[in-house]
DNA sequence: ATCGGCGTGTGACTTAAGTCGTATGCAGGG
DNA sequence: CCCTGCATACGACTTAAGTCACACGCCGAT
């Protein structure tokens, strides 16, 4: 059972009003989840969608080759497979894997429906987040296409240094899949970047020493 | 002046409640839009949203060598430039142009965030037109890094021919703009397509020849 | 009819990025 | 301690895709 109060804690559903929490709370039930494990699949039916309670998340595309694309990474009180939810196919459109141990806070199809109704807040907030994910997924596809490896690479470094709770499990194959490239490439860049002094590299982290240099690389087309 | 029935016209408004629409006509106010203008300019402070009475729109960023990708085409009844009213640098994220004449209605920022508020349906709405353009942009973002151009061109195609109102200004330079990629690139491989029989090209109009052969390639890895 | 602009056709060349093979290094479990 | 499994290092090679140069054809305006 779930207690209203906690979901103060998340960040999202701290702004609603305390009768929708109290709604939400009624209906929701949690699970714990494990490093690793796989909560959505791509392409099954859609019947649930979570809140993180804690964690991290990341939802991804894969093709035929087995190729991965991380379309985003989800931090606490972000919601996961509402898109789909309200896709009348009711499909999962990508897969969700968490990335450290979590808990999440889970919502039937019904239920949700009946919350977007009912608690008007409770959309409109929906709404904001929305407005945010598209921002960046405009971001991520504009980044693919008008900018090279490098510049993506670039970027996604300054944006780490400027992450506030930085998550340090980042492989260079987790970098790639994120920016949308391959393992070999992301080392190669890594490499060049250091060389050329922009950056060190002790026990798998990447330090920034000239973050001009870098904006520069973002920036550059040739 | 807006009369409320007018409304009824836009696939997504006609799901509005009466009372709803009534409040928007209220406060909008409308304009006529030529070819090839410029509605909303990426970087400028957000002041207005638009909804389409009639024409199609296209929502593009541009990179400093003047490469063009168009993020998402708009029809009739979608909303432009909400997401930029909702991050709350409010500055336009991205470029609108008019692919034709046409007519939006105008929302300040001020009645835009109104209806939001204070009429639990409107923002309802907005969340199902968001989850579907969410769901597009991920197929963008995924397209453009998992698959080559030769697919992504097969499945514009095959997109293209199972539209329900062709609009037929497709240059190759739009294609390339859409698929991201060059001019060039998109002739070398239109012309691919139709020497191995999948496509005839006639006074600048695609059609399909060989619907399963195109959707093979749609799907190749090689 | 002539002109000029736009969209296109087409080959030759360049290059960013992906692929492959193999080597090294570190870390945890038995 | 030694495996075994991951993550990384790095050079050689391949290729998809972008770039360049130039020619052609169509259409609307003068």
């Amino acid at each position: 059972m779930i207690k209203p109060d906690d979901l103060k804690q998340s960040p999202i559903l701290v702004s609603l009003m305390q009768e929708t929490r109290a709604a939400f709370a009624e209906r929701a039930f949690s699970r714990n989840i494990s490093t690793g494990t796989t909560l959505v699949v791509e392409g099954m039916p859609a019947e649930y969608c979570y809140f993180i309670a804690s964690g991290h998340f990341r939802v991804l595309h894969m093709n035929p080759e087995g190729r991965v694309q991380v379309i985003a990474r989800l931090t606490p009180g972000l919601p996961i497979n509402l898109i789909s939810l309200l896709n009348k196919e009711k499909i999962n459109l990508a897969t969700v894997e968490a990335l450290t141990p979590a808990r999440v806070l889970i919502l039937t199809t019904f239920d949700f429906e009946y919350l977007l109704t009912n608690f008007p807040d409770f959309s409109k907030v929906m709404l904001y987040v929305f407005a945010e994910r598209l921002k960046n997924m405009t971001q991520l596809a504009t980044g693919l296409s008008l900018y090279t490896v490098k510049a993506r690479l670039a970027r996604f470094l300054i944006e780490l240094a400027d992450e506030t709770s930085p998550f340090d499990g980042w492989t260079q194959d987790e970098i790639a899949a994120q920016i949308g490239t391959v393992r070999d490439v992301v080392g190669r860049l890594l490499r060049e970047f250091e060389n050329q002094g922009l950056i060190t590299r002790n026990r798998h982290r990447v330090v920034l020493l000239d973050r001009k240099g870098l904006t520069e690389t973002a920036n550059q087309i040739d």
